[in-house]
DNA sequence: TTGAAAGCGCTAACAA
DNA sequence: TTGTTAGCGCTTTCAA
């Protein structure tokens, strides 16, 4: 392992003439810098960034909590995908640390991007109490920013997306097509997605004059094979309706694939939307009906905020309605 | 910024016991300890895994190199969770740094995470050459595990997957079914699995004996939409052929869409396969023949070498072959 | 069982 | 323009 001094020893300088040379500061003499530069080639040097970063109390690291497992679907891949680059535009690095299944596991993630000095950290929670956040939040010394749900105080480290609102948008759609009876697929619990989606759900069904609301739910994972299931418990157990929402288009996509298999034709019989605008609904057949959400500018956002550059925009995200094949009126 | 001086102070030891009391070694008495651990909780100290990782060299990082920009898909997503999991197994974390689109890049991305002092670093490269490779292996203090290519030396630090093979036996499958004239939808270039898929593509058509076979390529870059567009364009050409191969999945879907719109059945009129085994192709409709690509084993695998724990199996790795409704006999 | 002191590899204030 | 020195926050000898 060779070090700065073996660095500064080879050109016969000190240590902190190499250090000058390396952080560009123009105040070294040019036959001096070309001598430390020799000397680095030499020597194979290369800088040792923990030392660095515990030096200059900067770091190039960019911390995300996330259950990985899971949200293994396109969600999932476009949020990570999206951290990645924007980090990247920002030249700073993503480290992850998995929330697993439990509150105490995401506040311990939390705790090692903390300690590890990370620039900032995104925290996509599902057991954590607003109460922990918000305290969470209190007592780090880096902008932790909340993602996906409202906090009710700290909106500067808060960027949320208001499914309860997209919740609203798709049910409107479908009530507009005719539906009345509209069956749900829940994610798996808990989840700020899942229950601000479901929440609008039985609102506007309830106001719509439908009875009998239970009946219709069903329970997903939010995998495709969960949502295949859970359309078949719906058609076993009788319950009569003529369009099924989905919390996330894979579980819709599973859906559909159990009606076809029972000779159900989408969207002739039943009609089917989902949530997210997963690339692949735009090539299923029928191309799916979803409510496009903004994971992008969610993270964008989060990612200018800790690194407080200018941020595009600061109203609340919304989805916003991709209209396709799966839903017809009724 | 509480340090353990400042915990040190407040219980009225030394530094260097409140390490030991941190650091479990059994050696402090019973009191000392508490008032420690007293002190801690007062404080509410957390120790800067940096300055820890700095005095220690040792490292609870395992960094990933890959250009998510294209890879962003199913077979992206099944790399980074199974990373980020069997990280998280061996109570390590997953950091990242993007490949971007050059040689220079990749080298750029790696030197990082060495700087970083990583534990160990995964590289899936797209541009970097294999000298260029190996000498970054030598160079290279801690273990870097170059993925999905094979390289010619170093196999320690190599963990492929035999692309040429799956190719080959996807191919057999496609003439056993009594297909002659093959598409061919690549991948964008460079890429491994694409070389050497396409190359098993051309020798087996070649060995069967059919000619023309430049007629029968398009262009993709992985994507779905790309997958429609080469389809589009391999029908637009005239040039007959009765199946599609797909370098990937998502290709395969976006020509499927491509081939009903123009009237086609899949698999009546034209068969059509891809590789990776991508979750979506058991929902399709038709279900998706395709072959299964072991992501998840390279990456155990990988992370396995790394920190030098028991390994699960040596054999190179060899998808299998996954039969479903895109292909038909002809 | 504990503390003092040196060291991990770097930066930065201060002097020269 | 350069070198000396004192940190950054932790671990780890070595003595006591």
């Amino acid at each position: 392992m060779v070090t700065m001094l073996d660095v500064a020893r080879c050109a016969g300088v000190s240590k902190s003439t190499v250090s000058r040379v390396l952080n560009g500061k123009n105040v070294v003499r040019e036959e001096v810098r070309a001598l430390v530069y020799k000397a680095i080639a030499e020597t194979g040097y290369r800088p040792n960034l923990l030392a660095q970063q515990l030096a200059t109390k900067k770091s190039s690291m960019i911390g995300l909590v996330m259950t990985n497992e899971v949200y293994n679907g396109p969600f999932f891949s476009t949020l990570v995908y999206n951290a990645a680059k924007f980090c990247e535009q920002h030249d700073h690095r993503l480290i992850f640390a998995d929330g697993k299944n439990s509150a105490e596991e995401e506040i311990n993630a939390i705790d090692f991007l903390v300690r590890m000095k990370c620039a900032g950290i995104m925290v996509y929670a599902r057991h954590t109490s607003q109460a922990q956040l918000e305290s969470i939040i209190h007592d780090s010394p880096v902008p932790v920013m909340i993602l996906n749900q409202k906090l009710t105080v700290r909106p500067d480290r808060n960027i949320f997306i208001d499914h309860y609102r997209g919740g609203e948008i798709m049910m409107d759609y479908l009530l507009s097509q005719g539906h009345r009876r509209i069956a749900y697929i829940r994610g798996k619990m808990p989840s700020p997605s899942n229950t601000a989606r479901q929440q609008a759900w039985q609102d506007k069904l309830t106001a719509s004059g439908c009875a009998d609301i239970d009946a219709l739910i069903a329970q997903g994972n939010w995998s495709m094979e969960s949502g295949y299931q859970a359309a078949q418990a719906l058609l076993d157990s009788g319950a009569a309706f003529t369009a099924i929402l989905a919390a996330n288009d894979d579980m819709a996509l599973g859906a559909i694939k159990a009606l076809k298999e029972r000779g159900l034709a989408v969207p002739q019989d039943i009609s089917v939307a989902g949530f997210d605008n997963a690339k692949i609904g735009h090539f299923f057949s029928p191309t799916l009906t979803t409510l496009d959400t903004p994971i992008e500018q969610m993270i964008q956002r989060a990612v200018a905020r800790i690194l407080d550059v200018a941020e595009p925009g600061q109203a609340a995200l919304v989805g916003s309605l991709v209209v396709r094949e799966s839903v017809s009126a009724h």
